[in-house]
DNA sequence: TCCAAAATAGAACGTTCGTTCTATACCCGC
DNA sequence: GCGGGTATAGAACGAACGTTCTATTTTGGA
């Protein structure tokens, strides 16, 4: 019984330690607390850094470091080191992975999970890129100019179209005035030629782009009604007749491209637009 | 000139250096190979190990790993580690978090920039949810009702269209038969009427639900044509006309629900479908 | 079949690591 | 203000590191 609680409260994981740390922090010497303090607000230096850059960079000496992990029940500043890493480990992996991850369990265990498990990942990359590709202020204009229009005509077709199909039915839902152009080919340029320069037009199109979506926004950008428009590429043919316009990549599965990130931007778009026209509403009173 | 391209196309993030070795995994000696399908599955090994314990654990010898790295341009093996490293200081911490770091850099310093985050946060919650919450085995009985259907008949309404509308336009490309039940409310009982027990239908439906996709699916039903239904509770009025049938909650934000869960199941549902008919054509030739 | 070039394995290199040890500085109760 | 205990800094240690170098093997074209 000479070493009674050897690694019964040594902490096993970052959260763990992280509580233990907050709770003596009070108590510890000058250096130590000095460690600790370094340690919990630089974690990221820890798990990767060696133990000589870290004491450079903490102002201490490498042994304080040692003495640090002592003081905590490891044997070592090595295996205090540990902690840290596995919590990088741990975190968040990439969705491929935490997907892997699931496959044990249940999921692809079948063939058609895994499919399901692809479609969902690429769901997750399209959302994480769009947070970064849609510039704010851009979107900030589109709002703008769609909230100021009297109708807005919302162009798509194929991939695209339940993208404004939702925003169809958004739209009714929040009072705002639209005109859905995409379904029967016969009527849609009769719609458009009834559009004013008080109106406003959203065009989506990924490639392959469909022709008479591309001619629709040119049409009217010729007339001179503003046109936003999402797509997939600079060298989309809506680019050139928006006013403002979107590059929006979509992550794929097989193939399929997902439709999560187009979905989340209209969602904000279609709520940002009711929002801005409440607003001025408002204001109006 | 002696160093003519040196660092210009040295991959200098995780995504471009996975991007290469992928390129290049074909021509890759066969070592080098191995150090590549390591490395891309055991990432993680590779930030934290050090070369002579993932070497060990990779079966090879540690020189053959710089000379893995040097065969894309880095200078050491160190040095290409510290792709593997920065890959995960800046992996994807979890959601929220990560909407907090853009906080700062532009997004959301415009209003309407919240509302974008927000959107994307409530997708990136569903799908989350819906890796867990979806049973593999159902989705595979699932694919098998459908799959043996000669026609698929789809059915939802109003914020369930869209859904509905991608599947259509997948099913086109994929030369799967099926019918749109959803658009003009007065031909839709028309072509129902035309189902026989050879078909089955796929019926969307939300709270608050339409009232018509739970009759259709009811009349179907009492036909004795099989229904696979997408709903949001065991209480919905689809549930008891299914032969199988998923709950799906949606995260939503500011009261409007992502549909990217919903999305994603339907595009895995689509495909899986797809993928069965292609395996059972083959095994008939 | 042979040869030149490329790839590999493994030993050897100097460096840097984490740890330990010891002398010194500091603190606090008396 | 002194003494005993603790905390600290810094030097010294062997071990392990990443890299380089050199035989040896493998490869692919003549």
């Amino acid at each position: 019984m000479s070493t009674p609680e050897t690694t019964t409260d040594v902490p096993q994981d970052f959260e763990a330690l992280k509580a233990v740390i907050l709770e003596r922090k009070a108590q510890l010497p000058k250096r130590l607390k000095q460690v600790a303090a370094y340690s919990l607000d630089n974690p990221d230096e820890i798990a990767f850094g060696t133990a000589a850059s870290i004491a450079t960079s903490a102002d201490v000496q490498p042994s304080t470091l040692v003495r640090f992990a002592q003081h905590f029940g490891f044997e070592g500043f090595s295996s205090l080191q540990q902690i840290f890493r596995a919590r990088l480990r741990e975190r968040t992996p990439g969705y491929e992975e935490r997907l892997k991850a699931l496959r044990g369990d249940d999921h692809s265990r079948l063939e058609s999970g895994s499919i399901f498990n692809g479609f969902v990942a690429a769901a997750h990359r399209s959302l994480d890129n769009v947070a970064t590709s849609v510039d704010p202020e851009a979107f900030e204009r589109a709002v703008d100019i769609l909230a100021k229009a009297d109708t807005i005509y919302l162009i798509a077709k194929r991939r695209s179209y339940p993208i404004s199909s939702y925003m169809a039915y958004a739209f009714g839902k929040l009072k705002v005035k639209y005109q859905h152009v995409g379904t029967a080919a016969g009527i849609d340029d009769d719609m458009l030629a009834m559009a004013t320069r008080q109106d406003a037009a959203f065009a989506v199109s990924f490639s392959p782009y469909a022709s008479e979506s591309a001619a629709q926004a040119r049409l009217l950008a010729n007339r001179k009604i503003p046109v936003v428009s999402l797509t997939d590429s600079a060298f989309s043919p809506l680019a050139e007749s928006s006013k403002v316009w979107f590059e929006l990549v979509e992550a794929d599965h097989a193939g399929f491209r997902s439709l999560s990130a187009s979905m989340a931007f209209a969602m904000a778009l279609t709520v940002a637009i009711a929002e801005k026209r409440r607003r001025a509403g408002d204001a109006a009173i």
